[in-house]
RNA sequence: GGAGAGGUUCCCGAGCUGGUCAAAGGGGGCAGACUGUAAAUCUGUUGGCUCAGCCUUCGGUGGUUCGAAUCCACCCCUCUCCA
């Protein structure tokens, strides 16, 4: 039995905050005298189902609550999906059909199971809550907070100071999400820190509900392979717990070396003695920057596909970056035999069918910039055709490449 | 409801005394050089089309004009102030 201090030190570990520590113990030593699980929450948004490593920071902690027996539910915003949220301007984002919810949901699931128990994990759909609140209930709810208070979020404040349109429904996201505390009795909510104002506000509202305030765990955000901006899936800069191997460990090598220490910290489970180690190593130059790099790449593909696809991907990527030769999985695209003409075609036409880039214009300025190659002959003439052969070998810039087959 | 400011290409943001505007500049992206597929730096490129030309773009719809992102009318949306 892991007694509540030990508890709380696991859990504390890489926390970027909590509010509170005392509460956390408090609710742990009941829990543990009635051993009863705490019910930790995590919310989902269904419209992005792909789990990145930023999102795998705050998956590993719910784990470690799970080795220690706790419950876990992940909460499916379907309800909160459905309605459309528009942060930032002009686009509403897109609703999402039920058929979409459940499928993103399961993909979601799929993928969290690579990190979480799932015999300890419940998934719930907050429509199954939120849509049976009348307009009373809402009025009610609202009637809990101010404007002003509602003003002091970040987001809230940052855009009303720069004249943006805040639109009243935005002010119900956080009452749904708080809502969905309320519906589960959650002990404990995690989140990144950018999820402060909604778990705290998770935590008063369900005073106001007469429930005992839940524990609000916040998880450092772990920045984008571009180092500047947090990963996430609509900027692009994240590498998927879903991904290859390849990737996985081609988009590592790929971030900037101001950020691999956060990455050590966040995106591997190596304790804390060995990543000090390796600070050490850079710092007094004992160790090449590169080196510290392919050892973390390692560690995160060996973390979601194992050490050999690790040692794999480094050979590969060896092979490919450090001596040009072709990767081992070159997708194939279909040709079809009957745009050819003479068995030959239009080099730009052949990149777009191919799939390598999205126009023909886009292909002719590669073409004349010299980042479009065919078996390794360099095209340089935008009016190029090219004789299409099965099994050639057609490549733009460093990382993208096609392997024809005809028809 | 009234008064004012605004809606420009991925983003920010010029242009708005009508043609020389596919639209300055910056950011981001992509590509090339240099490297460690790092950063920094330099260079090119960044609507589409078999492309020295043509086609579609500047909130929407109509109009004026040989010609409109630029002028006019109406409409939609955002922000500020007043009520």
């Amino acid at each position: 039995m892991v007694t509540v201090e030990e508890q709380v030190n696991i859990l504390k570990r890489k926390a970027a905050e909590i509010v509170s520590e005392e509460d956390l113990r408090e609710k742990l030593e009941r829990a543990s005298r009635a051993s009863r699980p705490l019910r930790v929450k995590l919310g989902l948004d269904p419209s992005a189902p792909d789990i990145h490593l930023g999102h795998a920071v705050v998956l590993r902690k719910l784990r470690e609550f799970q080795d220690l027996g706790h419950e876990v539910v992940l909460v499916v915003g379907d309800f909160t999906g459905r309605i459309g949220d528009p942060t930032g301007k002009s686009e509403t984002r897109r609703q999402l059909s039920v058929d979409e919810v459940t499928k993103n949901a399961r993909t979601y699931q799929d993928q969290a199971y690579k990190i979480l128990d799932p015999a300890r994990t419940r998934i719930a759909f907050n429509g199954e809550w939120l849509s049976k609140l009348t307009f009373e209930d809402v009025i009610n709810l609202a009637s809990k907070y101010t404007v002003a208070r509602m003003l002091e979020r970040d987001e809230f404040s940052a855009r009303f100071r720069e004249e943006q349109p805040i639109y009243i429904h935005e002010f119900f996201y956080p009452f749904m999400q708080a809502y969905d505390s309320i519906a589960l009795n959650a002990d404990v909510e995690l989140g990144g820190t950018d999820q402060k104002f909604n778990i705290l506000f998770g935590r008063m509202l369900q005073r106001e509900y007469g429930q005992e305030p839940q524990v609000a765990m916040l998880m450092p955000i772990l920045v984008g392979t571009d180092g500047v901006n947090k990963m996430s899936k609509s900027l692009g800069n994240y590498i998927g717990v879903a991904e290859p191997p390849s990737q996985m460990y081609g988009k590592t090598m790929s971030i900037s070396d101001d950020v691999m220490m956060t990455f050590y910290e966040l995106a591997t489970t190596l304790p804390d003695e060995e990543i000090e180690a390796v600070r050490e190593a850079l710092a007094s130059g004992r160790l090449h920057p590169r080196d510290a790099k392919r050892r973390l790449a390692r560690e995160i593909v060996a973390l979601y596909h194992g050490p050999e696809a690790a040692k794999a991907a480094e050979e590969e990527f060896d092979a490919v970056f450090r001596k040009g030769e072709l990767p081992e999985d070159v997708p194939e695209v279909v040709i079809s035999s009957a745009d050819l003409a003479d068995g030959k075609m239009w080099c730009p036409k052949l990149l777009v069918a191919a799939g390598l880039v999205d126009s023909t214009s886009e292909a002719r300025r590669l073409i004349n910039q010299r980042a479009v190659r065919v078996d390794s002959e360099r095209v340089t003439d935008p009016q190029a055709c090219v004789a299409v052969r099965p099994g050639m070998v057609v490549r733009v810039g460093k990382r993208r490449f096609a392997r024809v087959r005809l028809n």
